[in-house]
DNA sequence: TCTATTGCTCCAGAAGCTATAGGTTTTGAG
DNA sequence: CTCAAAACCTATAGCTTCTGGAGCAATAGA
């Protein structure tokens, strides 16, 4: 039996955002102490380490519990964990994308730095006039 | 004197986010009309313009209000336009580079798709135990 | 037994909007 | 001029994913 505490460092999730995850139905309600404190399992310390792993690689809270919901299946075909994940490395891939642009942008607007004033400064100008922007965004 | 739909059309901001704007320091609260409707002149269009343009390269609304603040000022040297263009970059840098780093794990977990079942599906393997991958995130 | 630590619930805030409800003003067609 | 449709107003709540604080209760270790 861990206290909410022990979970805590196990898994690097903090407190509050477990209990957070409990109420957004990712994880179950677990027992109680006589006390009313939170006393979990094992499994439920597994269950939040896959969590917290799904949400480093970014993946929403939704699909989350979707693959959780799947994973409690096993002879299921996995054909949705597969089309979740192969979502998620396309939005990746598009929000990398995206960002490349901006860095391109950003880096001319900012090779022009200087030793100037307000009143010539390329990068306030560049932001007010779209037309000296290279690419769409 | 533009009503705040022709601001909306002519900028491409939407009407709650021109408001919202106002509410947080990033215009000015403009005239109104007789029947407390808001007329903006020329000026604030070009203001907004100019916000639309920071927002969508990914500025912060604080930075952006002091971008402004600063190009009131056209006689002061521009450092600290630079200095938030450059800090900016290497946010956008850094998201870049860790994302990329995403884009790879969730590569690997994929290639691994196949006509298979939840109990033997890399996705949820990979998800449930941290030591299959290749770097840290 | 006492006290430091940990835990509880509830609520607010962060960022940057977006949406809704319920009302008023303006505009344009007849 | 009249009347309805479109645009506008304020206020408030919601989205997402947590994070932090207040005020109080339980637990663990000396």
């Amino acid at each position: 039996m861990y206290s909410i505490g022990d979970l805590s460092r196990r898994t690097g999730v903090k407190i509050p955002t477990i209990r957070y995850y409990e109420q957004m139905g990712l994880i179950a309600a677990p027992e109680r102490s006589e006390g009313n404190q939170r006393r979990y399992e094992k499994s439920e310390l597994e269950r939040l380490a896959f969590i917290r792993h799904a949400r480093d690689l970014g993946l929403s809270i939704d699909s989350i519990r979707d693959l959780l919901a799947l994973s409690q299946h096993p002879e299921r075909p996995c054909g949705e964990a597969d089309r979740i994940a192969t979502e998620h490395l396309a939005t990746v891939r598009e929000k990398i994308a995206q960002l490349k642009k901006l860095e391109q942008e950003l880096e001319r607007i900012v090779a022009c730095d200087g030793n100037h004033t307000v009143g010539d400064c390329y990068v306030i100008q560049a932001l007010a006039d779209h037309s000296m922007c290279d690419s769409e965004h």
